[in-house]
DNA sequence: TTATCCAATACGCTGTGCGTATAGTTTCGA
DNA sequence: TCGAAACTATACGCACAGCGTATTGGATAA
């Protein structure tokens, strides 16, 4: 028995098919015969009723591949933990945060994070447009950091980490950043700037719309940073979440009456198999104040 | 990352010594020592503290021991799945019988020999034309049951079963057939038939041409069952080994001052890694008494 | 200081798994 | 019905990876 062997037996069993096994392997199809052939030599018997189209796994051959999954679970495993350990003898978590959460926030509780945990190291990643927490299923990341969905999955530990609102950003020299809070129909003065990357926009404008506050985006861009940017420097206006990191020259100031907001969360994989480390981390998390 | 890297480190861990751990594995010690350095290479970090006496795993060891654990488990079920596997949940022995060694011998000994090991089904093969005891090395066959090679593999485990003669074999209504035993030079009057399949029909043929008993055959076949179908009919005369199982209407008679035999032998891969029912059938074999 | 232990390196060898070419059989479409 | 396509197995030759042996280098123990 040899891990060749493992693979192309998987890749049989998938395929049912030596041409096709061949070449998901990555090997000339007498190769993978071969191989196969060995195999039931090995293992005393055929695992593959040959038929032509109509070829089937035998009773071994289904056994064998449950088993060799198995192998290829271990196998799998063995480099990631290959790929955590690293000289540094550092375990990088991979965590994942919604591109519209200002990492700015998370500066403080990692820094603490990482002096209670001495043995990890975090890496973080911008969540991508089309990515949620199926990525953390996946175990491309080992927790993600982004607004609560509507239907987590049942293998997720989620934990709320804090609510934040929807408030104003102006300029600091803008005429509304003179009040310490400001009414939602002063807001229609001033161009707004749509940040097609808020996951809310779509609620943001509803709101205004629904008590006739008309907001007329004069700019849109899905770079928050240019939003930003725009703002801080001019008497355009946007809404964003209160606790965002914020340009320089940016202000934000709350909005009578406008009550919405959201929930932010972290999300791992839960049960026993998940390292301890990344249990911890979501557990300081989910206890840290965030202010 | 192969199978063989995966017990030499399980050794290796048990172990903590590349010495002992290339003992158990049954390599030199450079061998497993090179090994494991491809395994760390591949995974990217060091997996022991090479530290003489002190030396231990280090914690991507430690995780990279758990999983190829997990693999020789899911290993050992492959194995113990194949030897529950066979038609009907046994283990098939494929045997391969010399075609010139009659299978009719067989029949008690097995019929025995299955008694006193019920988990195993024989799988009778008729040893090829260009087949060994070859075969048995690369796996092909458990067993070969063939006349003794001159020159056999170290690796084969060897044991005699039995010596035989060769006689003569006529009709049962051939003149030759009233004696019980035939004179050399009587067999001259009639028809020889040579049987080619015979490994020493160059000995036989020459036995008789040195003592100037000239045998002129005047039918020649590799069919063995052909032969004996043309000797049973009619005058012709034949050589073949006592043991053979003849064909109805075929008797054999033995030939005063004619010695030629030879041994029989059962020949298995020689080692602990070939399956204990194979060394119990070899061992049951030679003790067997073939009469 | 010398012998022993432990692991790594150098060198040469061989057996195994590979690809290519082809054969044999079955199925499918014209 | 025939030829093409699909599917799997065999034959042949080749390259290289893993092996063992011999040896080196360093650490430890007597």
């Amino acid at each position: 028995m040899e891990l060749n062997q493992v693979s192309y037996f998987i890749n049989l069993a998938e395929t049912l098919n030596f041409t096709a096994a061949a070449r998901l392997s990555g090997v000339s199809q007498p190769s993978l015969t071969r191989a196969i052939r060995r195999l039931e030599e090995e293992l005393g018997g055929p695992l593959i009723y040959r038929d032509g189209k109509n070829s089937r796994l035998t009773g071994l051959g289904q056994d064998v591949e449950a088993e060799f999954r198995r192998m290829l679970v271990a196998m799998k495993s063995v480099r990631h933990h290959s790929e955590n350990w690293a000289m540094g003898r550092h375990r990088v978590l991979d965590v994942a945060v919604a591109p519209t959460v200002g990492p700015k926030l998370f500066t403080t509780f990692f820094e603490s994070a990482l002096a209670e945990v001495p043995s990890i190291e975090i890496k973080m990643h911008s969540l991508g447009a089309s990515e949620d927490t199926s990525e953390v299923l996946s175990g491309k990341y080992h927790a993600c950091i982004l607004p609560r969905e509507t239907r987590p999955d049942r293998k997720l530990d989620v934990r709320p980490l804090f609510r934040e609102r929807f408030v104003l950003g102006c300029s600091a020299k803008h005429p509304l950043a003179a009040s310490d809070i400001v009414r939602g129909e002063d807001l229609l003065e001033f161009p707004f700037v749509d940040r097609l990357k808020c996951e809310f926009r779509e609620q943001i404008l509803d709101h205004f719309a629904r008590r006739e506050v008309l907001m007329r985006p004069r700019f849109r861009s899905d770079r928050d940073d240019w939003v930003q940017r725009v703002v801080a420097e001019g008497e355009a206006i946007c809404i964003l979440p209160e606790r965002s990191a914020t340009a320089q020259g940016l202000v934000t100031r709350p909005i009578d009456g406008f009550v919405l907001e959201r929930e932010v969360v972290i999300a791992t994989v839960s049960g026993s198999t998940v390292p301890v480390e990344i249990r911890k981390i979501a557990q300081l998390a989910a206890r840290y104040a965030w202010n």
